[in-house]
DNA sequence: TAACTGTATTAGTATCGTTAGTACAGTTAA
DNA sequence: TTAACTGTACTAACGATACTAATACAGTTA
C-alpha cells in the first residue's frame, strides 16, 4: 500500500502527505477513520517518529486530519472547514498545470476527460457514505 | 527581469524554471528567441551564475530552451519534442491537482471556466509547427 | 496503574541550495 | 589572431533543511 521511495529527491514527509492526501480523497480511508499512531506507522515503515509527526502535522494544517492529543489523528470530515488560503493556493497549482499540459499538447478535449474520469472516481469531491470497516495495511 | 523571493522557502532556480516557462507558455518569449547569457542575467539579478545554469539546464531537460556552446540560450519553438516522460510527469501533476481541488470543493464547472480562461489566454497552447528537424541550422 | 496516544525539545548527521573561483571550449567581431 | 562574448564543468565551502535519535511531558483509556 505504502511503497515510499527512500532514496527519492522527495522528501519522506511529503511523500506521506501526498499517499494519505490520495487515500483520503479517494475515500478508502473515511471521514474520522483513525490513522496509525505516528509511533506504530514509525515501526511498520522503519522511519522515525519524527518524520511521521511532520507528515501528520502538514496534512492538519492542509485541513485533512485533525489530532487528538492521547487519542489519535482522524481523517477530516468536511472540506468545509479547508481554509481560504488553501483553496487558492491548490487553484494557482490547477492553473499551472493546465496550462503545461495544453502546452506540451495536451488538447482542451483531454483535459475534459480525464477531468471526466476523475469525477466518475471520487464522485465529484462529494463524500457518501458507503460501508467502511476495511481496515488498510500502511506498510 | 523578473522578482524572485530570496526568502522564500522553494530554491532561486525553481523559481526561475517556473517564471521562464510562465513567458515561454504565454509567448511573450517567442520561439528561437535569444535568453539572456548565465552571466549577464546573473549580474542583472545579483545571484550567482551556477543558478541560473542550474535553472537552464533545467528547462532544457523539460524541453523549454535550447542552448548551444558560445552562442547562447534559446526558446525552444516546438513542442512536439518534449519526452514522453516529460509530458507523463506533467499528466501526473494535472490529475493530482484535479483531485485536490475537486475534493476542496470546486465543482466541475469551475474547474471548466478556468480551462476555458487558460485556452483563452494562450491560444490552446498549440504553437507553429514549422521545421521540425534538427537545430542544425545553428551549428 | 499501565499502556497507549499526540507533542515538544535537543542534538547529530547527511543532503542540498547557493556562492565563489577557476578553467575549458565554441562563436563572433575587430 | 586577438578579445570578448557564449555555454559548460569542476571543486570547495557555507548555511539551511531533512532525517534520525533519544528523551520527556501531557492527555486518554482499559
Amino acid at each position: 500500500m505504502f511503497d515510499l521511495d527512500l532514496r527519492s529527491r522527495k522528501p519522506i514527509y511529503e511523500q506521506l502527505v501526498d499517499k494519505f492526501k490520495e487515500l483520503i480523497m479517494k475515500e478508502v480511508l473515511q471521514a474520522d477513520e483513525k490513522l496509525p499512531s505516528v509511533r506504530t506507522l514509525a515501526r511498520q515503515m522503519t522511519i522515525n517518529p519524527n518524520t511521521i509527526q511532520k507528515a501528520y502535522r502538514e496534512l492538519e494544517s492542509q485541513g485533512y486530519i485533525y489530532s487528538l492529543k492521547g487519542k489519535g489523528s482522524f481523517v477530516q470530515a468536511s472540506s468545509e472547514k479547508v481554509s481560504q488560503e488553501e483553496l487558492l493556493k491548490v487553484q494557482e497549482k490547477l492553473k499551472a498545470a493546465i496550462s503545461e499540459a495544453l502546452y506540451l499538447g495536451m488538447k482542451r478535449v483531454d483535459i475534459e476527460l480525464l477531468l471526466d474520469e476523475i469525477v466518475e472516481m471520487t464522485g465529484g469531491g462529494i463524500r457518501d457514505d458507503k460501508a467502511s470497516g476495511s481496515n488498510e495495511d500502511f506498510s
